[in-house]
DNA sequence: TGACCGGTGTAACTTTTGTCACTGTGCAAG
DNA sequence: CTTGCACAGTGACAAAAGTTACACCGGTCA
């Protein structure tokens, strides 16, 4: 439970039992999809160790990448959704083996008005879902493919804290949804303007 | 006053007093910029009459459009960043006269607490442009120009509860960050097809 | 070893969108 | 009335992105 307490230090001791006493620690493996587009959501989960990728489904099939959820955060989509009982409208899934903090939404409404800790935690996490959806409808809306994927890899290799990538061009082709082709024709430019170095399932940023 | 009270039948009566006691009311002619991006958010709108866009904008002046506001609605991006005093990241331009009940920040974390009713309005209001967000994403991701437009025509149409669609083709060009040819192609194409007809200055939709 | 397969490189082509240049048109101010 | 001007139509072209088709490469596994 320390590592809780140290993911989680704004928590006041009292929040930490509640959380300790109501909450489920589960483990997911890698690749996993952890929430699913139209499934109800029954708990709010807080991220303890690994990573998940938050996408935004359309009818056929494509996946487009909206954000990371790393250890210490929640996913802003799944209060908001759990506090109405209403349907997820995002898929998640695990990129590594990761351990979630499972809570019963019935908690949420009155751990909102008890600690103030919770109540902060939960508004600043609208904020920041907030802020980064605003920098995505940026790069759709103003910037070229060659710019979002270098902005991709960039953002990759920050969460992975790695200057190495290991996807490859078809996975990244899915997730800023566009086509194997584009991608490789656009790594192929940014490898002669020496930006990054191209491996087998890999792309090395410089 | 009364106007107030329909507007927002679920405030409890001792919010509303508050609210009238400490709201100022503001009227803004059309087609004036009541925030800026950058600019420091000093209160949080309550929207009472008329109608405000909201703009994302980027460095060389380009302009996006990400939702309306109307009656009875509230800017969940000005409640964020009043919150927690940071600037503005987006641009509110009014599309008619439009009244405004401006609200001190310094209030909103005290009602959030004393006032069920207040709290879940700032819930709700989260949650419906975060859904719009969604939405756009959407369809910048996975649309092409002709269904945006679509859209973006209906969404107007709807919003001012009119078939017709008093814009330049510029100004369509402006909000959709396309250009001005796109959208006078795309029109005609919509027009052949019988799904609009072409005014001056304006589109009806059919 | 050799068949197989996922991943990658690339040429050729299409579609979509953006840009440039120029024309025409309705309307209002002088 | 005519001049000026914002708005709209359109053809020609360029750029960006998507599609098709195929070659090749480096592993794995029988």
């Amino acid at each position: 439970m320390e590592d809780i307490k140290a993911l989680f230090p704004q928590f006041e001791p009292e929040l930490m039992n509640e959380i300790i006493a109501n909450g489920v620690i589960k483990t997911i493996p890698a690749g996993e999809v952890l929430m699913r587009t139209g499934q109800f959501i029954k708990s709010t989960m807080l991220i303890l160790e690994g990573n998940v990728k938050v996408f935004r489904e359309n009818e056929d099939g494509g996946e487009f990448l909206m954000y990371f959820l790393q250890p210490g955060e929640a996913c802003a989509i799944s209060i908001i959704c759990a506090a109405k009982t209403e349907a997820s409208r995002v898929m998640a899934k695990t990129t590594e083996e990761t351990t979630v903090l499972m809570i019963p939404l019935q908690l949420l409404d009155r751990w909102m008005l008890d600690y103030k800790s919770w109540y902060h935690f939960v508004l600043s996490t609208y904020r920041n879902r907030f802020d980064e959806l605003l920098v995505l409808i940026d790069q759709v809306a103003f910037r070229n493919m060659d710019e979002r994927l270098l902005s991709y890899l960039e953002r990759h290799s920050k969460v992975h804290n790695s200057p190495i990538i290991s996807l490859s061009h078809q996975q990244i082709a899915d997730e800023l949804n566009s086509s194997r082709e584009v991608i490789s024709r656009l790594l192929k430019k940014m490898e002669q303007r020496h930006m990054v170095i191209l491996h087998r399932n890999a792309v090395e940023l410089i």
